[in-house]
DNA sequence: CATATGACACTAT
DNA sequence: AATAGTGCCATAT
């Protein structure tokens, strides 16, 4: 099932109001991550002082609401490949070329230097 | 409380 | 460089 949540429809399990927070949270730092940059799961969690719930963020990230709304396309994996997205990897790759993020196969060009970690 | 799961990350081969 | 193991965390049941 689905429901609204600050003007996107979420779904199902990470539902918030009844005390949780970790997907909202996740999905506001999504949104800081310019067009034409990337970041990584580790670096949510880290941005959260929840080092170490890189596999939360993704589980959280793949239940993604509205995307690219919520630029999820933009979280990657730390060593540079682009890891997955729920509509497909081919599309994932796909929304980053178009903001000018070269993607080479699996693994994003330059990428320490597209790296954003300067979340507030 | 125990077990299962996943869009991760790190270490050791 | 590529693969395999292992550890992690938040949620769900």
């Amino acid at each position: 099932m689905t429901f609204r949540y600050r003007g996107y429809s979420l779904k199902s399990d990470f539902r918030i109001g009844k005390g949780n927070g970790l997907a909202d949270e996740v999905y506001r730092l999504t949104l800081q991550i310019p067009e034409g940059r990337v970041s990584t799961y580790g670096a949510i969690a880290a941005a959260l002082r929840k080092e170490g719930a890189s596999r939360a963020v993704g589980k959280a990230l793949h239940l993604n609401p509205d995307s690219p709304r919520i630029p999820c396309h933009r979280v990657v994996y730390r060593d540079g490949r682009v890891g997955g997205y729920a509509k497909g990897i081919e599309m994932k790759t796909r929304l980053l070329r178009k903001e000018c993020v070269s993607v080479e196969g699996d693994r994003i060009q330059n990428f320490e230097r597209m790296l954003f970690v300067d979340f507030t």
